[in-house]
RNA sequence: CGCGGAGUGGAGCAGUCCGGUAGCUCGUCGGGCUCAUAACCCGAAGGUCGUCAGUUCAAAUCUGGCCUCCGCAA
């Protein structure tokens, strides 16, 4: 088929990989290059970066919805527009244009978990599976009819970076499949039960805050679902700390949430709501990662501060 | 030219302001003690202090350039 593929970030580059192999990418749509980073280098979205290798022709429209652009995408006469992770809306206009209409990858089991980030609310969730839909889309922010899914557990060891890049190796796979149902006009529409929905909304670098006063299981789960962005965090006396990693303890019942409470050779000791939990890969700001054990080997931690202030 | 932090034996740091013998906590290796130990004691190895140039009798330390890493902000 003739496509052209709208994505922006590391997470769609597989697909675009796999849909060039298997099909005819006559364009490829991303977000354009924004300075970014340390020193504000202009920095250029992965799959443009993949689609230049590839000698696809690139187009960075800032605002894809304009007239202008939309006439310009009227013109190359693709079979089907494939989106992931695109960035911006599609208007209805666009949505209409190709034979074959507009398929999504989703990185969650629609229709759960709708919105900008499945893969690491599906973790911070403590969900024990989530996966990939493949769906037609529509006016609406993933509520398209579903064409095909892919199902992937979630292990306790899983991170929302891990089961990231899982997801978009699986997701790659699944839509190359949902394009042969389509292609051969076998595909199913199955309608998504708006009353099941659930919201997965962007993260922000707050979502990483951690709440002491919470469980021990759910304070993991977000430490977890969030690595490696934007990370968990809590404060030492004011300075930001990252907590990449941590482990489930327990004892200390007469202790204040959020207080350092002993030290152990894993790490340090941190009183949640129902037990404790072992910090065992941390960060401070300037600083890189690195395990507990390293960073207390040349710093100092005082035994009963109450983290998060 | 967005703001800021950092590069010192294998790891994490101190020392830099105020130039003058390379230090701490661990790890490694050897020995001792112990029924035993991630414990304790004794000893050893291991670093051209990111890099290039400059100043100086003398540079980890001062000056300038470059490389790399990190936090914030976007």
């Amino acid at each position: 088929m003739k496509v052209v593929f709208m994505g922006t970030p590391e997470f769609a580059v597989p697909c675009l990989r796999e849909v060039c192999l298997h099909h005819e990418v006559i364009a490829v749509i991303t977000q354009p290059d924004k300075p970014k980073g340390r020193g504000h280098k202009m920095q250029h979205p992965p799959v443009k970066e993949f689609a230049v290798s590839q000698g696809i022709t690139v187009l960075q429209p800032e605002r894809i919805r304009n007239a202008e652009f939309v006439s310009e995408l009227r013109n190359i006469h693709a079979d089907v527009f494939i989106v992931v992770a695109y960035g911006q809306i599609l208007s209805k206009e666009i949505l209409d244009m190709p034979r074959f209409g507009c398929v999504n990858v989703h990185g969650s089991l629609l229709p759960e978990l709708r919105g900008a980030a499945p893969i690491q609310w599906a973790v911070v969730n403590g969900d024990k599976k989530t996966g990939v839909t493949i769906m037609h889309m529509d006016i609406g922010i993933d509520t398209g009819d579903m064409i095909l899914k892919s199902e992937m557990e979630i292990s306790d060891d899983d991170t929302g970076g891990s089961v990231h890049d899982k997801m978009s190796e699986l997701g790659a796979k699944t839509l190359l499949e949902a394009l042969v149902q389509i292609e051969s006009g076998v595909a199913v529409r199955e309608k998504q039960d708006d009353s099941k929905s659930t919201h997965a909304p962007l993260l922000k670098k707050d979502t990483g805050f951690i709440n002491w006063n919470e469980p021990s299981d759910k304070i993991i789960k977000l430490i977890k679902g969030l690595n490696p962005w934007p990370t968990a965090y809590t404060l030492y006396n004011g300075e930001q700390i990252k907590i990449w990693n941590a482990i489930k303890s327990s004892g200390f019942a007469n202790k204040e949430c959020g207080e350092i409470v002993d030290f152990v050779s894993s790490g340090f000791v941190v009183k949640t709501q129902d037990g404790a939990i072992i910090v065992t890969e941390i960060q401070v700001q300037g600083s890189k990662r690195m395990s507990t054990p390293d960073y207390l080997r040349g710093h100092s931690l005082t035994k009963n501060t109450i983290l998060g202030k």
